[in-house]
DNA sequence: GTGAAAGCGCTAACAA
DNA sequence: TTGTTAGCGCTTTCAC
């Protein structure tokens, strides 16, 4: 069995409470020769504190629960577990996963099985933002990640979508664009981020006096194959009304963009500048050219949810949702329009080359939107 | 503060002893009515076990500790994650994590604080195949997890790459492709995945009665820029010399030589197969077509790993390392090659394709590697 | 069948 | 300055 507190003293000489005294650096009042000789004894006996016991006495176990919807699925999870474990670990606590897959069932188990493994502070985080029902038995204090518990009543941290999609909007109308579409999720289940990304569209464009046009609003499942779809939609429109400017929800549906506008003859960022969110690096950095996308602050958000349960991290207004920054991350998918363009370096602002032999619908008649079509 | 076992006993005028029992179904001698009085006492007072008390007591935390190298960097600790946590779950055991980040340091830190919170095993996990150094202080028994511990001793589970390697390679042969080029990894820290692929890929070749081609062994840097250049390379060779099917690293790898293709005028898989390996979701199921790849078993050698450190399954030999098979994903980025192909029904079967305007190198002259230069 | 009592390894009053 | 002592909440032998 392994060395105990009581071996130390043996050794050393001491009562159990002085080397506990030392072990803890409590030792104010004891002399120098005796830490020493108990620090030396502990060594010898190779002593290693027993955790349990400590916290059985203590009331206070240094751990903290995670309770998370799933962890697999997405590639977010990593950054989300990461950020909440970096700051466990700096203050010297230790994180409990439990990954309920969704399962409410589990998910209250798991509830019980943490509280009875008294973690000192527990986080409850979901894999995208979105409105959680509150399981059933959760203590007061809990942190909700990257979701918002249905009633409040807890602190918690999401992304500023809406913040984040104007900002992406943003970043087009600097470059001069001012048809700007926004292939938006079609999916149930994402209501929050789409809604507000939306509103954030909507925000900057109105800032920038331009009134949003409904038709360059479409919906696009969340992967590729949506974005391929999608800009083939806004291609079909009239010349006068295709973007030359396209906002996506994700770098999923960003990268269906890319594929899509390639077989269409369309150049990145010469034809049509791209933005997408989510900053998948999986994504957004391996696109040719590299994908200019919203960053979901992912790290951040583990990290302020971990320093509130720990009650390192004031917050103000018991229960207030904490909306966290989306940084943009500039890389190259975004230009100025081909119509506002000074004449080009490497050819004629008109008329892209279209291209034969494009195994899919080609567009050789595609120009930009404010660009007359031409006859 | 909470119910405790000894209030259920005075609520239900018993002894915490058969409390105790009853609890813990081991109440075999006890008459149904006590127990029946003991639960309702328990539900009454809102009691919940503390865990800290019960494993100071048995020496049992039903708890095992995850030390894995990095979480964050990469999307495969989802997977690792899941299955470890699934088993631990439904072994009724929490997984407490710890991310050491590849620091040494917090490595030998992390084993001894998990050592002194008494977790029942232990699991070292790499977020990729290769051999680790034993922290200083790790249990014997502990489980390596995506990797080899230096020096052997422990138990270990890995992907078979070379079997992997060799499925890759024989997908492409089944094909009926014969000039196979394999996009290889350039990097220093990727030796043992790299290495076994590499004879996989060879050993298919010879028993397929083919002598590898040196020159259709390239090295990529293991993301898509260093496929499209390695596509570069490839394209470069006479034409005699070229491939009719790539088999990648890597999906990163294969997304950058889809790319490439695209832009060379090169359709897949009819002018080009191409085989990943790592099944990505974010790239392999959403390129256009969708890559036919090798699948890394992270969730079963997640689960293989708890297993065997739970106890719950046997190991052969102590100290062998278990090699779990990589499946094949087959999706649509192989077909036969160009020259064995009977009359395309789209087109000429030779030729493909070339485009004008391409934006960067295109390759109007490109044709299957076994079919003679046109003239 | 049930209860009393000891003790898991530690901390923290309090005494000395 | 150090030691004694009493638990933290639970399980488990052993008496009754």
């Amino acid at each position: 069995m392994r060395a105990k507190l009581s071996d130390v003293a043996a050794a050393a000489g001491v009562s159990t409470s002085t080397v506990s005294l030392v072990l803890n650096d409590r030792a104010r009042r004891i002399p120098a020769a005796t830490r020493e000789k108990v620090r030396r004894a502990a060594a010898e006996v190779g002593y290693s504190p027993n955790a349990l016991a400590r916290s059985l006495r203590t009331r206070r176990t240094r751990t903290v629960g995670l309770l998370s919807d799933r962890i697999a699925t997405t590639p977010y999870a990593g950054r989300l577990l990461s950020g909440a474990q970096d700051v466990a670990l700096s203050n010297d606590h230790l994180v409990v996963l439990v990954n309920t897959d969704g399962d409410r069932e589990i998910e209250v188990d798991a509830v019980a099985t943490l509280a009875s493994h008294q973690v000192d502070a527990m986080i409850y985080a979901a894999m995208w933002h979105r409105l959680v029902p509150v399981p059933e038995g959760l203590p007061p204090g809990t942190v909700f990640l990257d979701c918002r518990p249905e009633g409040g009543g807890f602190p918690a941290v999401v992304p500023d979508d809406e913040r984040g999609g104007r900002a992406a909007t943003e970043v087009l109308l600097a470059s001069g664009h001012r048809r700007i579409a926004y292939i938006d999720a079609d999916e149930e289940d994402l209501p929050i981020a789409s809604g507000l990304r939306l509103a954030g569209y909507r925000a900057a464009l109105l800032e920038a006096g331009i009134t949003p046009d409904p038709a360059l609003h479409v919906r696009a499942e969340v992967n590729a194959a949506g974005g391929r779809s999608a800009l083939g939609r806004l291609i079909a429109l009239p010349p006068r009304q295709r973007p030359t400017g396209i906002f996506c929800f994700n770098d999923r549906i960003a990268s269906g963009v890319y594929s899509a506008a390639h077989r269409a003859g369309l150049e990145i960022p010469r034809d049509l500048s791209v933005v997408g969110y989510d900053d998948q690096q999986l994504i957004a950095a391996e696109l040719d050219p590299p994908l200019t996308t919203v960053a979901l602050p992912h790290e951040a958000m583990g990290r302020w949810a971990t320093e509130v349960a720990l009650g390192i991290r004031e917050i103000e207004k018991d229960g207030e949702i904490h909306r966290m920054e989306c940084p943009v991350v500039l890389r190259s998918s975004v230009g100025p329009p081909l119509t506002s363009i000074t004449p080009a370096s490497d050819g004629p602002t008109a008329t892209p080359s279209g291209r034969t032999g494009a195994t899919t619908e080609a567009v050789p008649g595609w120009q930009p939107g404010s660009e007359e079509g031409t006859p």
